[in-house]
DNA sequence: TTAAATGCAAAAAATTTGCAGACGT
DNA sequence: ACGTCTGCAAATTTTTTGCATTTAA
């Protein structure tokens, strides 16, 4: 995958330490909620403001280079923008992954009944992972 | 449907008159934000306060009577608990309804790829509904 | 050099809590 | 009568904003 830098830049992001920090971060299929960065973020800049990893989300989001995915009874991640996808959410250790499924049939059933020109889907399937079924 | 008083009652929630005008409000595959909640609630009990609808809300969501609809991009809406279903929202208008659709075959291909055992799903379809496509 | 980003503090918005009085069972 | 609910105010939590200073391009 590209750097942060080249995918900050490619998206007329400007490149800042804090916004490579966030990318890093993210990159590599990870989610994390705004605390959740905010702590990372720590680390590597012990300085940062909070404001800051707000302000930084929400002009990522506004760019489309990041995505919310809001997720039933926890707080929403943050991933880098990708091809469309869903989640899958791990009730028991909290993890959430993306998974490629192909819902095309379905859009089209939603389309034909309701009528809607569906543009988008958003779809979080919540269970236990192979991971912790085995314990 | 059956009256508010006797869907309270079967879910063992206290009954109000508050809870009573939460539930009517929310009969008949209604989606409302906790504002619009509260707007709706002023108008049949001036004095109600906003921490009695949060109180209830919470209080009915942990009887698992309503349901919290997470939404890309606006508030989360709460509705009465019913059968697992879809959601349709229409990016214009704002609206919000239920879809019954059949994701048996992507959830069993979602839990034959993952490994993962899954419980539940939540589905979100945005896109315009066929009255703001008419404009 | 100039517009934009950072970090801080303050403000605003959203949600929860504590408590006295009212109400449901 | 007892425990719970309501409404209010206060407290907490979450998110946004303003501003002086620093930084990226």
């Amino acid at each position: 995958m590209q750097s942060a830098e080249t995918l900050l830049r490619e998206h007329n992001i400007k490149v800042t330490p804090q916004r490579m920090g966030i990318v890093e971060e993210l990159k590599g299929e990870v989610h994390l909620s705004v605390d959740e960065l905010y702590e990372r973020m720590k680390s590597k800049f012990p300085s940062i403001s909070l404001a800051t990893v707000y302000k930084n989300i929400n002009a990522m989001l506004e760019k489309n280079f990041l995505l919310e995915v809001k997720i039933p009874n926890i707080k929403s991640k943050y991933e880098l923008a990708k091809e469309p996808h869903a989640h899958l959410q791990c009730v028991k250790c909290g993890k959430v992954e993306d998974i490629k499924l192909n819902l095309d049939s379905v859009i089209k059933e939603s389309s034909q009944k309701s009528g809607y020109k569906i543009y988008e889907e958003s779809l979080v399937l919540s269970g236990v992972c192979p991971e912790c079924s085995g314990e």
